[in-house]
DNA sequence: GCAAATCCTACCATTTGGGTAGGAATAAGT
DNA sequence: ACTTATTCCTACCCAAATGGTAGGATTTGC
């Protein structure tokens, strides 16, 4: 995968859901509003969320979204995994098990397996509750250079 | 990134490169010949690997490539970063310090440079010997049910 | 019934991916 | 010197994905 803007805007939109979706429901307008993102372009990408379970909508006036379980139950790789269909690095690596008919043979395929498994890893262990509390130590690990090393 | 097909067989030419280059240069056509890809589209990645000093060629007859250096000295990485132009996962991260104008206050940022940390490290670890060797614990590590887990 | 919101369908321009085609330059062997 | 096998170079091309936009239908609160 390269994450898209799809994937990187729906984060962005969980995001936002997550800080400022306390009580009630949050037009889709005043989160394109903060995040300076295309409003239309927002609706295509919410509507998968929506679809895919990981939002309540309410229509009408006075409607919008809000998040359905607390920011901690939700995985950057649900999230994206749903908005991307698939975070796998190569084509090699499908989803359904469908796969390249040289698989059985192919000398690098280890290497692309071993690839998605690190970011499957990486990405499931982090939560939306680890972003909106800037939880460096655990996105960034020993790349952070304001984490004690300890 | 989505590692494209130029990525994979501009590895999947240095890995042939590796296991037949013994002594003398290897045609590019006993390579498409091998691996069954197009011979016309390998010379247009090899090219890449070849201005990027990856290899030697020779032209002419009984002309071809051949590596440079031993298989345990590339890494990964460095195959692929040449013919992809960049692995980030995002093109938030930029190779040259470009940037997005809203970084300082992204809330995902540590996210995305945390995830192309991992990779990165990942494919600067293993190296075109481990890829001849077949070292299936290196690659898959954890997700390896082959490897004995001591 | 009006206003504010989601929902739905269609369209579209640009970039990227994955090649193909044709020929020029070079080097080895005879 | 000629032939043959090879790399090198430039140009082109089609399909799919990316990153949106447009317009209207539907629902709900007041």
């Amino acid at each position: 995968m390269m994450v898209s803007t799809k994937g990187r805007y729906a984060l962005t939109v969980m995001v936002d859901l997550a800080r400022n979706g306390g009580e009630g429901f949050v037009s889709l307008a005043d989160i394109a509003e903060r995040q300076q993102l295309s409003m239309k372009y927002l609706e295509s990408i919410i509507s998968v969320l929506n679809k895919g379970g990981m939002l309540q909508s309410l229509r009408g006036k006075n409607g919008g979204y809000r998040l359905t379980r607390k920011p901690a139950d939700y995985s950057i790789n649900e999230i994206l995994l749903l908005t991307e269909g698939t975070l796998a690095p190569v084509n090699c690596i499908m989803q359904d098990g469908i796969h390249c008919e040289k698989a059985a043979t192919c000398s690098t395929l280890p290497l692309w397996a071993g690839l998605d498994g690190i970011i499957e890893k990486y990405l499931s262990n982090i939560t939306l509750e680890d972003i909106i509390e800037g939880n460096r130590r655990k996105m960034l690990g020993e790349y952070c250079d304001q984490c004690e090393s300890s």
